[in-house]
DNA sequence: ATGGTAGACCTTCTA
């Protein structure tokens, strides 16, 4: 089973992008994240034509997210507990259904910029959530994706200036801390686990030209429960992705699970 | 040099 996350920017401004991206890569799964649309305004019967069931939490201008399966979505749920106040739509959840049904969380992790500010509280409070959801998640001993757009940078690898990004969010000792927690509680990062080579990077700036130099940044990650992990089979970051029209700032990350034992 | 780009949307916010 392929199981993509992607951050599109914008799932209108980027369709004609993104739907012959699947077309080609043909994933079974899809974690979209930033479609910037209410419900309503999500192209689902798109994807429909394409074989896919879609789920979406949306919300207007910013954020939202919508989860994508070849096979039908079971126990969908939208948003992140732990906070009544919270109305940003950066959660969804489901299980894919077959022979070996998979729980499937799709994340839009806030930014946190800039640092000092409730922007960053709000961050690593949202942190702390997914970290008490995480843990009943894994409780249910399933195989179990976390996917999305993190907003961390875990390790000094993962970017291509370290210094340069000290005084940033997604860089920050408290970020990168929280994130090593996730992993703490039997969580692992599929591209470490399947590939590992520095320079995996998954979102270039739009600014500064930031891709033709490849000042890159790798934020997008697919966290699995152990039994996902004994199936993982590779993960592929489509980086050429980012070289094409009217791209994305960030490109898919595809990771292979092997449900055939 | 505090720059630069992109998207939603209505003048500025978010990234």
């Amino acid at each position: 089973m392929r199981i993509a996350t992607w951050n599109v920017n914008s799932i209108n401004a980027r369709l004609e992008t993104v739907l012959s991206w699947f077309e080609e890569a043909q994933p079974d799964v899809a974690c979209l994240q930033e479609i910037k649309c209410v419900d309503e305004k999500f192209p689902t019967e798109a994807f429909e034509r394409l074989g896919y069931n879609v789920a979406v939490h949306g919300q207007k201008t910013y954020n939202g997210v919508a989860l994508l399966s070849k096979t039908p979505l079971e126990d969908v749920t939208r948003g992140l507990g732990g906070d009544e106040t919270d109305d940003h739509a950066r959660y969804i959840e489901g299980v894919i259904s077959g022979p070996t049904p998979v729980r499937v969380a799709g994340i839009y992790l806030p930014n946190g910029n800039p640092v000092g500010t409730d922007k960053f509280t709000y961050k690593l409070g949202w942190m702390s959530r997914l970290n008490a959801h995480a843990r009943g998640l894994l409780a249910l001993e399933e195989p179990l994706v976390i996917a999305g757009d993190y907003n961390v940078i875990p390790e000094p690898a993962d970017v291509h200036d370290p210094a340069a990004w000290t005084g940033d969010a997604l860089f920050q000792p408290e970020t990168r801390a929280a994130f090593r927690a996730l992993k703490w509680l039997g969580l692992t990062d599929a591209y470490m686990a399947a590939d590992g080579s520095p320079g995996g990077y998954t979102f270039w700036d739009y600014q500064a030209g930031a891709w033709p130099r490849d000042l890159g940044i790798r934020i997008d990650h697919l966290l699995l429960s152990p039994k996902a992990a004994d199936r993982l089979a590779g993960v592929v970051i489509h980086r050429g992705v980012r070289g094409r029209d009217k791209p994305s700032d960030h490109v898919p990350v595809v990771a292979e699970l092997d449900l055939s034992f």
